[in-house]
DNA sequence: GTTCCTGCAAAAGCTTTGCAGAAGA
DNA sequence: TCTTCTGCAAAGCTTTTGCAGGAAC
């Protein structure tokens, strides 16, 4: 998305697009691996040296009460954010850490119990192994045990 | 599950069942709301007053470890814990806060595009409004409309 | 001029670490 | 005795808050 449609698109939610709060969301378009503050701050302060990391909170904040954005929920201590799109899932690696995305279709899925909620956010988060890690932890067990050179 | 059995479960992780393990754990078992380390230690610390937070922190750590309880998903600041059953969702109403479990099928969901990962644990974290919350919700509306005394 | 935005500094909250004394094997 | 466990205190990190200067309208 280029930096005028974000700025429209901040408009359309009454928030001034200045060019701290431009630059956060551009980032979270491009960078769709759920970031951290911190990545973004180190990321952003590079061009903007004076900027702080209270404005990227600031700035997050925002986002996310105007459904512009989503934390995602994670296992870890720091929170996590991601451009808001249609429900998907997340896949974190727990060897290498890195996080994937999946699409997942939860049609047929069926929810006991939950016939009079109001269903706002989905966050599917799994954990695991991701090919490179297994397949490199398969190897290493053959290695161990005498099977390869 | 009686005290007796915790204790035998944690001797099958090669755990010693000391007291403050045996609360934390049988807390964890009657208390399926999905705990803070806060409310595990302010119930606990009543009966053994010299508890400190260090050891529920140490004692979570352990069985988490052990695959006996796990850090559950979710959008807040604070880690919350719970006894390790099979995969089930959690719903977070967004107005009073409450946690509910309910359950899940997913054996037809699609998930694309994770061929050749190994799925080791999957979090289901929905968020929204709870029945009651979304009942006087509606109500509040149409009073403040003054279609009702 | 008034409101909104930014960013520094401090405070707050959760978690981890270091270490010493106590308990258990 | 030797290892393990516990808990205090301090440190580390992330996040929030208060506030003042500056920018935008």
């Amino acid at each position: 998305m280029k930096r005028k449609a974000i700025g429209e698109q901040l408009l359309q939610k009454d928030i001034r697009p200045s060019f701290p709060r431009l630059r956060v969301m551009e980032y979270l378009f491009k960078n769709r691996n759920h970031p951290t503050v911190d990545e973004i701050y180190r990321e952003l302060v590079q061009e903007m040296p004076t900027l702080s990391k209270t404005t990227v909170y600031n700035t997050l904040a925002l986002f996310e009460e105007a459904g512009l954005v989503r934390r995602v929920a994670s296992s870890e201590n720091e929170a996590r954010y991601d451009a808001f799109i249609e429900d998907h899932g997340h896949f974190r690696c727990e060897s290498c850490g890195v996080l994937y995305d999946f699409t997942i279709r939860l049609e047929k899925a069926e929810e006991e119990g939950l016939d009079n909620f109001e269903i706002r956010k989905r966050d599917i988060l799994y954990q695991g192994l991701c090919p490179r890690c297994r397949n490199s932890g398969i190897k290493k067990l053959i290695i161990d045990k005498g099977g390869y050179r």
